[in-house]
DNA sequence: TAGGCATATCGGGAAATTCCGATATACATT
DNA sequence: AATGTATATCGGAATTTCCCGATATGCCTA
């Protein structure tokens, strides 16, 4: 885990707020047909909550994912992000010793 | 404390190797007249070891120093820089319940 | 297979960051 | 006062990031 590229990712706003929501997605977001605890949020979901643009939530979404602290599965022709406890718990601690 | 300022701030090699540095000074830096742990490290300590030039060093600590995980002293003509330890665990709680 | 919908990718203008050299400031010494 | 040394600030070229609109891709339904 390359700790400055992860910090690049949670150094803008809407990327760490997006991480954020995904932490209770069914706090932050409408009901959907799917678990969201399961399969994850939509990024249409998750763009409508950003109030920015598909492309770039899109793109947003995909750096997040290269860090390894969210992971994504594809059903039908919806991607559903979702939080990749694992890698979060991980990166708390390297900050807890590194930091 | 602004999450996303500290993560801009540490999301620069250079930068997160400073803070890092300035955990163990007296292991990470060469003896010096005055007590590290007490005062800090002065910038010509921290630019030689950086490799990188004097100005953008004096940069990077005043970047780290506007976020609070470092404070600096005037001591003379030189300014001794040391981490907030304080402000460090601050920082290390809130990406704890946060992240 | 045609059309619609969700998402990804591309291209780019504007703004921010990186890092430098030159210069300013502040203190110390002679 | 003049000089030397440590640090801060300024101006800028190169690179990266931000965020968009346009377009491509992939899946689903009629």
């Amino acid at each position: 885990m390359d700790q400055v590229e992860v910090f690049k990712a949670l150094s803008n706003k809407t990327r760490l707020m997006i991480l954020q929501w995904l932490k209770e997605p069914e706090l932050n977001f409408p009901p959907q047909d799917r678990d969201m605890k399961e399969v994850g949020v939509c990024v249409g979901q998750i763009q409508c909550k950003a109030q920015l643009t598909q492309s770039t939530i899109s793109e947003y979404l995909s750096v997040l994912q290269r860090t390894g602290l969210i992971e994504s599965t594809r059903i039908g022709q919806w991607t559903y992000y979702k939080r990749n406890e694992a890698a979060c718990l991980e990166l708390k601690q390297l900050i807890e010793t590194s930091i």
